[in-house]
DNA sequence: TGAGTGACGTTGTACGTATAACGCCCAGCG
DNA sequence: CGCTGGGCGTTATACGTACAACGTCACTCA
């Protein structure tokens, strides 16, 4: 028998090892050690470990074997497991930047739902001003299980669609989507909700500091924003094309102040950056927020609450975006058919905004 | 021969395989199809592709094999190859937290300096407040290859530390450490710069908004601090802790300035988030910056300059950090020894300091 | 002519895991 | 008594790669 060899082994192999001690690379224990150590077959160690013993392995050995894996400290090396499975168990978010707040938490809450489902998650190469990539699945580690994919991230997109991996789309058409599933915002009730806001509190001439980039959200939200004000008798929108910084911002909201005839009584920015960089230029022209001139943003960033007076802005629920994309990414590597989703967002209404002053 | 039937197989096999075309992650070219398809063995494949066959190999089979790897779209599956070669190319990146604008950066310089050696970074699992995680490397994807580790994850150290990977330190101390290398900003001459602007200008009652997390960082700054200013005759400064959030700061600075006794005319943030819930404290007060009170902050994130006035800080090269630490990481993986890296910081004189109010 | 020498590849193997397929032994049953 | 069948494991194999260790020719040179 071989057992008994083994377990002459495993008496004097457990201190001996020390996968401890000098802590080298190589040295961690495999399931065979283990195996050794328990006095039984590889076999039988991938079973347990695997929870596939039941009706297979015996209760004591089992224990048996727990207790070795354990004492050795063993941890199953993953590219083994990748190579034998075919599945790496790593997925592909590709975001346009991270060091935005916004994406930022979009990983987070991407990143806890994978953990739970023993997943992990790589980021799209160089996450920031990425350029034409050769190939985001050259760089990327690993071969992976799927993707998700904010729309926002173009450069990356073309090379994304073709890969044939389960997509998820986030922020996108979920009519034209290549996408098994995509996962949204209530981008259009986001735009109701402040133009319902600006409109009560007396609002008429509202300029829109549009981000110039060519994404379904911001077409959905201008289009819903202009519907909505367009609506009312007597209001009327204006948009104004912005880069996605305080100083883009700022010169934007420059150019509307700046336009011949009466001057809009609110702005709505497309995010909290630009609206910060709207308040500037409002400042600039000695107007007061909101006495003189209202202004919102999108997203709830940090920066909402730090700028003074804090901003009225419509809360995007970052982390929740992540974590639905990673779960209907998860139900489809289940071989099942996720729902699309799309998630509520929230106006919050803050010192920015205020009746527009009497003419 | 077997060449002859391996030419047969490639003559029909290019067209009739179509890895474009479901696209399905199981059907992806190995190195063993590129073999038949050029009609070599798959040995003769990794030679080329590994760039090992000069003297190997002639030219034209180098050629053959390339065109048809190309042909092919052959991509290496990773699993295999790390569990061949024992590396996996990756390496675990641990911060505090993410979605601050710091840490994001310094991830971007890392991944991008990663990237430049065919290197792919993972993150600390849950990256927002971590908790106490049983192991990084449970739950971290795969083997890792190295560790970078910021001394402000405090929760991680204790299980990297223990992990015996190659470990570079970020922000932490150069004795101390158990890393094999370490990369710091000249937090001292940071304060210093700082202490002697406002000193300069004539500020002698200084308060110091102390991050209350327990870093070397942190406790180097303080001290650097105090030295600078107690080292004005006629001069003082006062310490507050405060939690790393705007509103946690806006509370230690309603502290600090309803002390009894002389008003501080500085406040020196430990961060511009912090600093940002000063200056909220200050004009709730009815103070007016930099009229009445000047603030600072560290880091010169994107809301350093959305404030108004724009927020005097101390730009920290995140980016650098990260560059640095992996470039570090990088030279100790070839089995060099990295030197200790200081990255210098600068003081960007803004609008939010000025000479104090006169009694 | 026959051994030596490159040039050019090939065969074989190992990495660590998961699982299909196959024992072996004992209890139970006809 | 022989046969079945369940309980408990084992043996063998494949995943795709990298590389060590071998051929095998065609020439050269003594």
């Amino acid at each position: 028998m071989v057992a008994s060899a083994d377990r002459a082994h495993s008496a004097g192999g457990a201190p001996g090892k020390g996968s401890r001690g000098t802590g080298r690379t190589g040295e961690r224990a495999t399931s065979r050690d283990v195996a050794r150590a328990a006095g039984v077959s590889q076999a039988t160690v991938s079973l347990v470990l695997g929870e596939k013993w039941p009706g297979r392995v015996s209760e004591r050995t089992v224990e048996t074997v727990r207790a070795a894996a354990r004492d050795l400290g063993y941890r199953p090396n993953l590219a083994a497991r990748s190579l034998r499975l075919g599945r790496t168990r790593t997925v592909l978010l590709v975001v346009p930047v991270l060091t935005t707040e916004f994406f930022a938490r979009v990983y987070t809450g991407a990143a806890r739902v994978a953990a739970d489902h023993g997943f992990g998650v790589v980021l799209y190469p160089s996450p920031e001003g990425v350029g034409p990539a050769p190939d985001p699945f050259d760089s990327a580690r690993a071969s992976l299980d799927g993707v998700i994919a904010s729309s926002m991230a173009a450069d990356a997109l073309v090379a994304v669609r073709g890969g044939g991996l389960p997509l998820v789309m986030l922020d996108s058409d979920p009519d034209d989507a290549a996408a098994a599933a995509t996962v949204n915002l209530d981008i259009a009730d986001g735009a109701r909700q402040v133009a319902g806001h600006l409109l009560g509190l007396g609002h008429r001439r509202v300029a829109h500091l549009a981000a110039a980039v060519d994404s379904w959200t911001f077409r959905v939200r201008a289009r819903a924003l202009a519907e909505a004000v367009d609506g009312v008798p007597g209001a009327a929108l204006s948009a104004e094309p912005a880069g996605l910084s305080v100083e883009e911002g700022r010169r934007a909201a420059e150019r509307v102040l700046a336009r011949p005839g009466p001057r809009p009584t609110a702005l709505v920015c497309d995010d909290d950056i630009l609206a910060a960089g709207a308040c500037k230029a409002a400042r600039r022209l000695g107007l007061r927020i909101p006495d003189d001139i209202s202004v919102t943003g999108f997203d709830d960033l940090a920066l909402a609450t730090a700028l003074e007076p804090e901003l009225t802005t419509v809360r995007l629920p970052a982390e929740a975006v992540g974590a639905a994309g990673m779960r209907a990414l998860m139900t489809l590597l289940d071989g099942e058919t996720p729902q699309d989703t799309v998630l509520p967002v929230d106006l919050l209404p803050r010192g920015s905004t205020a009746p527009p002053p009497r003419p």
